[in-house]
DNA sequence: GTAGAATGTGACTTGGTAGTCATGTGACCA
DNA sequence: TGGTCACATGACTACCAAGTCACATTCTAC
């Protein structure tokens, strides 16, 4: 957390420093990225940025936290009742909410990518504050409910698949910012329609 | 590549160093590997290390290449013939290769997922020479073919699944690698087939 | 107006990095 | 024996990093 300090500072300033912070962390990964850049492009001295945070840690802590508030906003409301829906649309509204969150907040895209860059890092489990595969554990119960309610096969290796369909999700939102521009929502959410049907059917004719 | 110096070397000394190499890029990645910690682990000087390779990226380089030659043996016969095989078949062989590749190999796995961690960087694109998407290259055509032989679906987006194929392959190995042990071929072979299933027909009941 | 608290500053410390180079060593040959 | 050549050495350069701290400035309250 940052210190009281910065947040007695004018909003102004602030926000000056989020945005300078921000695309450091864009630009280059925990390790690359550097506090001294930082002060340089947010204008103020190294002694100052100390006064707000602890370390660069803190620095890194605190966006991946601002990030994670703001992907928040895009969770649907679906998933407020996943009881109320089968498995694939909820991992289909899961999809969605992440693809159009980075495709509308494209430098959290690229923090994103670059967190995923460290993902064998002490700093990673730090941040993630040790439970590294709580979207696995999401991911697992999904499945093993869905197969309660017979939603799908019952002879999967739940935990690979529960990791594997978290990953595709990462991959596939990696593939469409690194290839793919999306002109409008409808063929967003016609390329999600063709990945959860192949989740459901597979790729055979 | 490596200077002549170090092809003239006694063997021993060469093999001393490359495993001093392999053990740091499995340990580290390439920006955190240090050239230092190299020389002291191999007891040798600082400067010959440099009359044997041109720079830190000549020893990386010459790393991958020998990764590169090794994964080779991997390959199954049946990839000699591709055009005798229907596409699952073809996936089967790669996946089964691939994790057969990093189960054997354990070091060369862990340098394989460090490679990944500086999939943005220009050290990456050198290495790759430039044509990073040369495996998506490989499944597009397969799956183009598979197209025309009527063994998958047509209204598949042909690139997206090139793509998501090769990543799961990847990430298939970093499950294994990370979360489960095979005490023996038959469940390595299990589990691919598991996965080639859900890849044919999906994960609905 | 003044005391004292809060905030700002940047030179500095410490510690790491990759890469260089003058010098040393030992083997082989005439 | 003397000379040449391949290889070995580690102190050294130049650089960049994170984090510190004594001092300067500004703001607040009385």
């Amino acid at each position: 957390m940052p210190k009281e300090t910065f947040f007695n500072l004018p909003a102004e300033k602030r926000d000056l420093i989020i945005k300078v912070v921000t695309d450091e962390f864009a630009a280059f990964n925990y390790e690359q990225a550097s506090v001294n850049r930082i002060v340089t492009n947010a204008g103020i001295s190294k002694g100052s940025l100390y006064q707000y945070f602890e370390d660069k840690r803190d620095i890194y802590q605190y966006l991946i936290d601002l990030m994670t508030k703001e992907k928040v906003k895009y969770v649907s409301p679906v998933m407020q009742n996943p009881e109320d829906h089968d498995i694939f649309t909820l991992i289909r509204e899961l999809y969605v909410s992440g693809l159009r969150f980075v495709l509308e907040n494209p430098k959290f895209g690229a923090i994103g990518k670059r967190f995923m860059e460290i993902k064998n890092s002490v700093v990673y489990d730090e941040i993630m504050h040790g439970n590294r595969d709580a979207a696995n554990q999401f991911f697992r119960i999904l499945l093993e409910k869905a197969v309660d309610k017979g939603e799908i096969r019952s002879d999967l290796d739940i935990p690979m698949f529960a990791y594997m369909i978290g990953a595709m999700n990462t991959q596939m939102i990696e593939y469409f910012t690194d290839f793919e521009t999306f002109e409008d929502d409808d063929k967003l959410l016609e390329t999600v329609d063709i990945f959860i049907e192949f989740l459901k059917n597979g790729i055979e004719a």
